[in-house]
DNA sequence: AACATGTAGTTTCGACTCGATACTATATGG
DNA sequence: CCATATAGTATCGAGTCGAAACTACATGTT
């Protein structure tokens, strides 16, 4: 498909590729259990706190690890008994539980050893930096392609963001969901959002 | 330590290839549990598919991806199990087992959920192709600076390699291992090793 | 109001990982 | 011959992971 001199190279290079994408997964897997919690507990903990209000829950952790919710529940109770996560019933659905990191979850989070990587990441050369993310970024999307996993987008980026229009206006700049009809909280327009949906997407 | 404008683009951009790596490798995770087989299978026999004889051992499998004996040999257990992988026991030193992919374990490789990321990598546009592997090449080797975690380069490139030279010699071009003494079977030398040394490390 | 259907979350099961610890068998060097 | 080192295994406990069965609760239909 690709215009390629001698298929040769894009062999080597497709390789090249997988094996230090390989390796590199691996030492991130350790580096994440050497930092105290097995990576499921990670994503969790990082998930809860990029989060929407909404997309804090059990399911909502579920799709976005592309996980079952069975699985996603017990971790879940694993990191309650830690003490790194709290569950709240939602009052207007009572099928619902809300998630929150705890004080403890927080403070565990700040020794998340991925910011090992962003601080090596920062090191490198400029030059390298565009294309590396654009081929991470492209990699990622190619993979991704066939199946049907959300984007996962912030609020601010979602095509169902409106303005709220409270009667009581006051200052004029709060949000709501165009979707569910949820105001939108303290922040939580620039964070993860289960029902992400790309304006562009839109029929 | 880095030259930057203002601090602000360099944790930007270490947040993003985390993030993005984050993604990938989740991504990648799901791929090998769909192939069927849980990653450390996976990686066992991609192991044993690229190391050379002599490091086709429990204990090189363990070296290589960094977990205990033990942890290894359970793995072993159940790919024997599902007659993917031989053990041999050595013939000279006894305490050493050897490690062989069967013919299922071959053809089973075959399906490796890897080589969809070759394909993916090698669709890539020129251009981004040299950046991307030397910002992972960099971002891995930082990564494992701190820790004694071996090269697992080819015989190839070892500075134990040495030349064969056999009293009846004949064809002259077989080699060694200079630290085992080993003579380098079929096709040995492009494979990995446990005991690598690059030329350059030798005082 | 009553019932069907759908959705959120939990529980339990079986196969497996992973590290730690204790163990067996075999080398090797004094 | 004995001490010590090395290769591999067995077992334990905590945890993952998916599948399937199950409990609550919501909502739409008649």
């Amino acid at each position: 498909m690709t215009a390629s001199l001698d298929g040769q190279t894009d062999s080597r290079f497709g390789d090249k590729v997988t094996d230090l994408l390989d390796r590199l997964g691996r030492t991130l897997r350790r580096l994440e259990f050497d930092g105290g919690l097995n990576p499921a507990h990670w994503e969790a903990l990082r998930y809860l706190a990029r989060a929407n209000h909404r997309s804090r829950t059990p399911g909502g952790l579920a799709a976005y690890l592309g996980t079952t919710r069975g699985t996603v529940s017990q971790t879940l109770n694993c990191l309650e008994s830690k003490g790194l996560v709290r569950k709240v019933r939602c009052e207007n659905d009572r099928r619902v539980t809300f998630l929150e990191l705890t004080d403890d979850g927080v403070t565990r989070l700040a020794d998340d050893p991925l910011r090992t990587v962003e601080a090596v990441a920062g090191e490198l050369g400029d030059g390298v930096e565009g294309a590396l993310l654009d081929g991470l970024n492209r990699l990622l999307r190619q993979l991704n392609k066939d199946e049907a996993c959300g984007d996962f987008g912030v609020c601010e980026k979602c095509g169902y963001l409106r303005e709220e229009r409270a009667e009581a206006s006051g200052t004029g700049d709060a949000f709501k969901c165009g979707l569910t009809g949820d105001p939108l909280a303290d922040g939580d327009t620039d964070r993860i959002c289960i029902n992400f949906k790309c304006p562009s997407e839109f029929s």
